[in-house]
DNA sequence: GTCTATATTTCGATAGAC
DNA sequence: GTCTATCGAAATATAGAC
């Protein structure tokens, strides 16, 4: 099941979030995947290839752990699976850790690489959906406009918050403890307009 | 007045905003600048001196063009001067295109570069105090710790809108919506907790 | 599919003349 | 202070054997 292309690509995640994007070498991702440089180069034609496979694998792997839950655990309500979607993003552990950072890594990139744009946005869409889909279920009265609004509000934020989180700026308590007001901003804006 | 130095400087953050920080080749910045590369060498030690350099530049301009005013125009109220110092940031304009790209290219090394991570620190806490004190002079009842935090949330918010901006998944207007929208929403939050 | 070895390019940095 | 010329070190990418 983890196939070789899997495999150099959760390497990839972890160079990324170590070096940056700019310090991929592709040299020390075949170290890290334990695999030569010539196979690298086999299976995703050059260093864009590589970069490009990357979001995407970074993208659907956030979705899941996002996404996913216990079977077991009590459901939650609107307002906590909201709080979780987003305060998810802001944990120190090292999956997130490299998640976050190797996202933020290929969204600057993405400022000067039009190829990295059309996945960037995609994603962002679908992420942004997510939030405002959750934001409606808190406040059904809320029109959509509205909600989107506050989504995208939420999701720049939380961006915001992990770069400085991630550069050092920011203790990471502090970055949730901001974050989680802000859902409590919006929801009380949503609520009268 | 135009030293080399600034006409360097100048030149590298064009540079900076056209390929990012990871883009900047030496040789490029000599071109762009019109000089050697000795020259730059000589000015500014290595590439992480003009990097360094070059965030301190900008920095320093982008206070300039928040800070001042027509002294002819009327002086702004508390509320005007707070979306304006929000809203200079996003602007379609080459000045501003230019330090907002520079500044998130160098906010994304800052993760995996120690050296930039202090002038970074400081220079966001400035922006942050700043833009507290105006929130405090909008809510002069509102204790210092909530401004505090609300101005971190509008900082970061920014921060996040101008990545997407730049990154091509957001248009300016909107842009400015959103975050003028914000700006309302934490001043109705902080009118009463 | 995978590796080893190597060609090729790019780029940061320096030496030395003016 | 400034330029020209060049070195040497990465780093990307490919060729060819297995």
């Amino acid at each position: 099941m983890a196939s070789r292309s899997t495999q150099i690509l959760e390497a990839a995640a972890r160079v990324i979030a170590r070096r940056g994007v700019r310090g991929l070498r592709v040299e020390e991702l075949a170290a890290e995947a334990g695999v030569s440089t010539g196979l690298i180069y086999y299976h995703f034609k050059d260093r864009t290839g590589i970069l490009r496979h990357t979001l995407e694998f970074i993208n659907d792997r956030a979705e899941r752990y996002t996404t996913e839950r216990d079977p077991e655990a009590e459901p939650l309500t609107a307002r906590e699976e909201l709080d979780e979607v987003l305060l998810l993003e802001l944990q120190d552990t090292p999956e997130v850790r490299e998640n976050s950072s190797a996202w933020g890594e290929l969204r600057a990139s993405a400022v000067f690489d039009p190829i990295l744009r059309e996945d960037l946005a995609r994603a962002t869409l679908v992420w942004v959906q997510e939030v405002a889909a959750l934001l409606g279920q808190v406040q059904p009265m809320a029109p959509a406009a509205t909600l989107a609004a506050a989504a995208e509000r939420l999701t720049a934020l939380l961006e915001g918050l992990s770069m400085r989180w991630l550069s050092g700026g920011l203790a990471i308590e502090h970055a949730r403890a901001l974050l989680r007001e802000a859902v409590e901003v919006e929801l009380t804006a949503l609520r009268k307009p």
